[in-house]
DNA sequence: GGCCCCTTCGG
DNA sequence: CGAAGGGGC
């Protein structure tokens, strides 16, 4: 009796397909794909594989998030592709580890291929993995996709790296040629896709979550606003951004097409996109960063924390139009423009003097671009204490940003109806008053 | 064996 | 694009 259990068991792995899974992650596309690209060209049997990582998932205190309604809507239009050329799209929910423990029971799995991500908890899962399947003689072959230079590949004459962007962004352009640049041809390979059997495909509600408003459209990226992106750019009352950051951050577009159209029509945008690859390294050799100023100086500064003033902040309530539209179109889209994303980062963390990681820790739960590595990079930019950041004394002055950039005050309209009403609220505190404070607070910590 | 040219190939 | 490698001389 026992012996037959073992033998229909051991005929079932003999008999079964070999397979090799591409793990989806951050690049959630078919298309110029470096793992999958890969995977297709040197493999058969090629099975995509998502993991809904519980450890990410717990963690998000709200069931209407648009984010995992996002990827959720971008792997079932993933899976109707897959299902068109008889293929399918594997799904998983649970922690990766359990998830690939019972895959290789399951399966016989040759190999396991996956874009590389930079994040430390993102290595240290990757790592923990490649342990599991490698004890189990399964390959784990890991690739560059998220970026077009990454780690070590940009750095000083002496190998150590930069950290000020445009000797940075200098090197980068240097190094910059059209095959890093190229796209993956994954299609010609399409033929190596696993054959045969559906995987089942879980809704929404049974991974803990809802129906948002969000709607997932393949991202076309505008060939007018990127050519006038440096005129545009700053100013949130025009359409005079991409819009693209929610694609990168899920890899719904690839970064070397954006690199390519950059690089075409607009030297400003592909700026932007190196400003992405440097924050990336930096999160990569610094991983203190997630914790610490870059400037370890930095953490000297007795931050006020004052609950209200945060929660004022958090609703858009500061008496500050500006800001207060920033954070309001952040509440209500889980976007914020980048130049106002400047603004409430400079007001949270100077005329407030709230610590930095608090204001990052709000945008992480509210953006659904949110990205690690850019906010960390963008938030101690803004409170001064980042790797080539503002100066601490340089300290926006919200009425000034609004002339400069909203003169005719539509973006903040648009946020705040009620702005000439007396609901609106008085300022939280006086901007005069609030700069010599944060003056006197950051230079007194800096010196001591 | 050494050099040059041309093709291939990598991310 | 630029490096590497094979073939011809």
């Amino acid at each position: 009796m026992l012996y037959g259990i073992g033998m229909v068991s051991f005929l079932n792995t003999i008999t079964m397909k070999q397979i090799s899974l591409v793990w989806l992650r951050r690049d959630l596309r078919l298309d110029d794909q470096a793992a999958l690209y890969h995977a297709l060209k040197n493999e058969t049997n090629v099975l995509p594989l998502f993991i809904f990582d519980t450890t990410i998932l717990n963690l998000l205190p709200n069931k209407f998030d648009r984010r995992v309604d996002f990827i959720h809507q971008v792997l079932s239009d993933m899976k109707k592709e897959l299902d068109a050329i008889n293929s399918s799209l594997l799904v998983e929910y649970g922690d990766p580890i359990d998830v690939f423990s019972e895959l290789i029971d399951r399966f016989t799995i040759k190999a396991i291929y996956t874009n590389r991500d930079y994040e430390p908890t993102a290595i240290a899962r990757d790592e923990s993995v490649k342990k599991l399947v490698e004890s189990k003689g399964i390959a784990f072959k890991t690739f560059k996709d998220q970026c077009i230079f990454e780690q070590s590949e940009i750095v000083k004459d002496d190998g150590s790296p930069y950290s000020i962007f445009t000797p940075y962004s200098r090197k980068w352009k240097s190094k910059l040629n059209d095959f890093y640049l190229k796209s993956y041809p994954c299609k010609k390979y399409y033929h190596h896709f696993y054959q045969g059997d559906d995987f089942k495909f879980p809704d929404l509600e049974s991974l803990g979550f809802s129906k948002t408003d969000i709607v997932y459209n393949k991202f076309v990226l505008s060939r007018e606003i990127v050519r006038h992106y440096d005129k545009t750019r700053d100013f949130p009352a025009l359409k005079g951004t991409s819009r693209a950051s929610m694609h990168l951050r899920f890899g719904t577009i690839s970064i070397r097409k954006l690199a390519r159209y950059a690089l075409d029509y607009n030297e400003t945008y592909l700026n932007e996109l190196i400003w992405r690859d440097f924050y990336m390294m930096i999160l990569y050799h610094y991983p203190k960063i997630v914790r610490h100023s870059f400037k370890a100086d930095y953490d000297k500064i007795p931050w006020l924390n004052n609950e209200k003033d945060f929660k004022a902040w958090c609703e858009g309530k500061t008496g500050y139009p500006i800001v207060d539209a920033g954070m309001r179109e952040l509440n209500t889209t889980g976007f914020m423009h980048n130049r106002v994303r400047m603004i409430v980062a400079s007001f949270l963390t100077k005329h407030l003097l709230i610590d930095w990681r608090w204001g990052e820790a709000y945008f992480a739960e509210k953006l659904d671009d949110y990205d690690l590595s850019a906010n960390n990079g963008g938030w101690q930019w803004a409170a001064s204490s980042g790797c080539d950041a503002v100066p601490y004394f340089r300290i926006f002055n919200p009425e000034e940003q609004t002339k400069k950039f909203d003169p005719n005050r539509a973006y903040i309209r648009k946020w705040i109806p009620e702005l000439d009403s007396l609901d609106y609220p008085k300022p939280i505190v006086e901007h005069k008053f609030a700069r010599e404070r944060a003056l006197n607070v950051y230079k007194k910590a800096l010196a001591g």
